[in-house]
DNA sequence: TAAGTGATCTCT
DNA sequence: GAGATCACTTAA
């Protein structure tokens, strides 16, 4: 079953962890398809989260990365289940799917499937790239998540603070906004 | 542990 | 248009 809109419009949270243990799936040019497990995500949650790129509060002439709507940041702010893609460091490709309402900034960052860990190392494999971005992850085509219905055991989910967000101050870069499951 | 890499954003 | 920044990976 692929994962509907019903799914992605709820709390940021709970989608996370409901997304551990479905399968990312892509479709690739020549028709073949792949395949994975999610493993580990990371959580980016609404206008007051300064680790989001979407952040709108606090701005600090420093953090140019926190500035609210943007041309790039443009897709959280839309209703979730499209997906979010930029390029970090200039040559990884991350790739988020935007959660909750309309016009509350919120996404999840894949970072990991059980077969592929590191969000870089994903999307290179999954050929994913900015082509993909804004793209409805509802519709079956290209690139969508599947539930298969895999017995998950709560207990396997555990939470840690995101990685690569020390400039967030010290309340939002301590906040166990990543997800992963227990191996 | 450090360097590579380029789009994005701010300020001039 | 210049300069800084960055939700990472790799090789040593």
């Amino acid at each position: 079953m692929i994962l509907n809109k019903k799914f992605f419009q709820r709390p940021v949270k709970t989608v996370a962890e409901d997304l551990l243990g479905k399968y990312l799936v892509r479709r690739f040019a020549d028709g073949r398809t792949l395949a994975e497990m999610v493993t580990e995500v990371e959580i980016y949650d609404g206008p007051e989260d300064r680790a989001s790129h979407a952040c709108q509060i606090g701005t600090d002439k420093r953090r140019r990365n926190n500035k609210g709507k943007t041309k790039r940041t443009a897709p959280m702010f839309e209703a979730g289940g499209i997906f979010y893609i930029y390029l970090c460091y200039g040559m990884y490709q991350m790739l988020n799917i935007v959660v909750g309402e309309k016009d509350y900034p919120a996404a999840i960052l894949i970072r990991a499937t059980r077969e592929t860990k590191g969000p870089g190392r994903l999307t290179r494999k999954f050929a994913i790239d900015k082509s993909l971005n804004t793209k409805s992850a509802l519709r079956g085509t290209g690139l969508w998540f599947e539930d298969r219905k895999e017995e998950l055991a709560p207990q396997k989910i555990v939470r840690a603070p995101r990685t690569g967000v020390d400039y967030a101050g010290e309340i939002w870069k301590n906040k166990k906004y990543k997800f992963f499951l227990k191996t």
